[in-house]
DNA sequence: TTTCTTATTATGTCTATATTTATAAAGTGA
DNA sequence: TCACTTTATAAATATAGACATAATAAGAAA
């Protein structure tokens, strides 16, 4: 048998976590590791490249390899198409238009997204249902400046999140995630009470420095985001 | 000069941002994107396998690699200790324990972490501050089973959270975040109002399959967990 | 002593080639 | 037609050797 990089990666993090290679203290070279594990330096580097993307060990040319001190650990939350998320969970998705208009960027949102004063952007309320009962509420704003074509897409069958991500495939975005009190639109919306703490993600999409648009989505109340890492 | 991994991932992505291969559509082989590139296979792999790490591609033996049809969008956040993280923003860090019992584990956390009966633990109330200001409440549970030197560890300087990292450096863990109301334990102890709706994060950390601490993180109001990707 | 090279070194990356593995698709037999 | 077995193929991974790059440490000059 041959060692893969991955026997290689599971050795190294249980010394690690054995505390055979304390917090802090520098771990062999990749040559001595090679070595020791009878294998390609590459196979050794591949182990110790994901084990630094996992944010366990740090690495520095010359300065060579070492366990971090206060290991950072990281979550990945997948953000997922609201159709994909309910009937992955075996719901039935449907989608409604709550409204939509055509409007000057508010202030807010002007200085949220640096838009250019008088900047027209296209507001939308959507809601998203999983078995008839609500599941998210939906806040978007897109702006016409840099797709003067969302104006003339019909969103009432097809979802806004959906037109972009088709358009738009790939782009750089900023989310934020955060509790908030539901007001009497989002009780209404969600069916729930006012004042209930509604979990809430903010995400703003930008292309080539510029604000593609900003969505403020708003879960039915108890939702949770989960991940294992 | 030669192609590196990262040209071919760029030009990738570009001809995927562009539409050049559309959503769902199969982009070349290795082997020929090698020869287009001028460049080892190898280094088309690295390029591809990151790609697909990223949720843009999808690969799969003898079938190919194709552009995924609902990008699966995955944001990376950062779970840092109080400390790093109250002192990274340039604020003074302050810990304090509010209270600690050892007793047997409740019914629920029992289910919850598969505790066998009768299983002893040891909870405990913190809070971690900022510049005074209250910035978390810590929920703490910590299963003696397997931890016995736990209840003699003094947490009255130290968090359980640091000690903890300390002594089992690398494990699973599986993490939750949603919304709260604030009761009046929280409204207190994080200066709010009754009902105030409050972000919140649980974490399970597992060793070898069994549960070693239960965590629930409240953080003061308005707080927001913020990442791009 | 301080500051500016320069040498050294560990990681980072690329190449070319080989082997292994998962699996879609074609072929086989009941 | 359906279930089972090939078989061909593309990705996954391994290897050895080379060069690139960043950063530390040592040495030279001010």
């Amino acid at each position: 048998m041959t060692t893969t990089f991955r026997d290689v990666k599971a050795d190294i993090l249980e010394k690690i976590t054995l505390g055979t290679w304390a917090p802090g203290s520098i771990i062999p070279k990749e040559v001595e590791l090679a070595e020791t594990y009878d294998c390609a330096r590459a196979t050794v580097n591949r182990a110790m490249r994901e084990l630094a993307d996992d944010g366990i060990i740090e690495r520095k040319r010359k300065a060579g390899t070492r366990v971090r001190m206060a290991p950072v650990r990281q979550a990945r939350f997948e953000i997922p198409i609201m159709r994909k998320e309910i009937e992955g969970k075996g719901g039935t998705y449907r989608y409604a238009l709550v409204r939509q208009e055509q409007q000057q960027a508010p202030d807010w949102l002007r200085a949220r997204l640096k838009l250019s004063d008088g900047c027209r952007v296209l507001h939308m309320i959507c809601m998203h249902y999983s078995d008839g009962i609500p599941y998210q509420y939906e806040d978007r704003w897109i702006n016409l400046d840099l797709l003067p074509n969302a104006a003339k897409v019909n969103f009432t069958d097809v979802g806004p999140n959906e037109w972009l991500v088709a358009t738009i495939p790939f782009s750089d975005a900023e989310i934020s995630l955060q509790a908030t009190q539901a007001d009497t639109e989002l009780a209404e919306h969600l069916d729930c009470t006012r004042g209930d703490a509604l979990f809430q993600a903010e995400r703003t999409t930008w292309w080539e420095g510029k604000a593609i648009t900003f969505v403020r989505l708003t879960f039915r109340r108890g939702h949770r985001m989960t991940t294992r890492y």
